[in-house]
DNA sequence: CTACGTCCGGACATCGCGTCCGGAAATAAG
DNA sequence: CTTATTTCCGGACGCGATGTCCGGACGTAG
């Protein structure tokens, strides 16, 4: 319980409070290619630099804790994305994914570990599924406004296609990011790009 | 240790080997709803209707059942789409994902498990990636026939797309069959039929 | 009957989790 | 300086699950 009368201590505080440290050590540990599920909270603790029951007075337990990290990333990805319409055509199209691609990079470490959980984990799950969600919305949107612009075959399915796209889109990406050469993000980026553009933006009319 | 002057017991055995009996009862546990990560060995053995030291004789631990139920869906869903090639066509490709999701739905939760263990456990992991890649590398050799043929343009980059397709498809097949309304399953694999096939087999040249 | 293989049932050590508490150290208020 | 308050340490505790081990029951094949 915060005082009332007293301002948190480390107000600038140089001597790093023992939550920040926990959320840095978590996500030291999984950068150098830690399984989130398979770390113990003695294993974080002892990266910390802090005792295990310091540990419990910031987290209620280690979902919390993934719970916690995944606000970092709110946002940026789902913002590059989003800021891209049809309008702006097919090479800006690439330049967003090789943009998202490089703040994958960035983030795969913490990205894996929650797609970890909440491939187990419900509340993990709910969390993540509903950050998909508003991109999810938003390109159905997008495309059902092609359609009425007659630039997209209405004969489209907005949402089955949106699930091809979106989940579909993601998990390439996520790939890529894992596994894939940086020196070949650009190229990748250009495919997927034209894939997405010539198979259901700019699909030929049936 | 295998007796050498008797035979295996139970060569046709009706009285279902515990072994088999272990494998069915996670199987059935999965298509509950439950989460392997979570199910305990107790619970499994409880399922089974076994002593919990019978499974250890069987199974060296969670990982080893999780790999030997993984057995069980070789080919199937692999042959099916392996059995298309680009001089089939459009349609022939939807109806091969229609077939390819019904084969998905039986296997969902099995399919879930795994993926599920892969995202922590190494050894699953390369089982699996393994399984994906006999797949990865057909569709690269199917795009490059069709370059060459000149039926799909020479500046596709046949690997990242590939990764793209394989990667991508699998995940938002999986969602569908898991997340999505039967009754769309035709729909649905139709726009992944002509995402695939206008966006990449007969994307027009650049 | 005997040898063997399979399974039960329970004991055991071990480990990680989450809780709890007394006390040290640091810091701000009086 | 003294005191109150917050934060953290360090360790104890109970709990549940894991993986190992063993004695013995049971059925079956020689």
């Amino acid at each position: 319980m915060a005082s009332t009368t007293r301002r948190r201590s480390a107000q600038v505080g140089r001597p790093t409070t023992a939550e920040a440290g926990i959320l840095a050590a978590t996500r030291r540990l999984l950068v150098n290619g830690a399984s989130f599920t398979e770390m113990g909270v003695q294993e974080i603790c002892a990266e910390a630099g802090v005792a295990r029951s310091t540990f419990y007075s910031h987290f209620r337990d280690k979902i919390d804790l993934i719970l916690r990290l995944t606000t970092d990333l709110t946002g940026s990805a789902f913002e590059t994305t989003t800021a891209w319409e049809p309008a702006d055509g097919l090479d800006r199209l690439a330049e967003t994914f090789e943009n998202v691609l490089r703040i994958y990079r960035d983030q795969a470490p913490l990205r894996r570990a929650i797609t970890e959980v909440a491939t187990y984990d419900v509340s993990v799950r709910e969390v993540w599924a509903n950050e998909l969600k508003q991109f999810t919305d938003r390109t159905i949107e997008m495309i059902r406004t092609e359609q009425k612009a007659g630039r997209a075959p209405a004969t489209i399915d907005a949402v089955a296609v949106t699930r091809v796209v979106v989940v579909g889109g993601e998990q390439a990406i996520v790939d890529q990011a894992t596994a894939g050469d940086p020196a070949d993000d650009a190229v990748f980026a250009r495919e997927l790009a034209e894939t997405w553009w010539y198979g259901v933006f700019r699909r030929p009319p049936g």
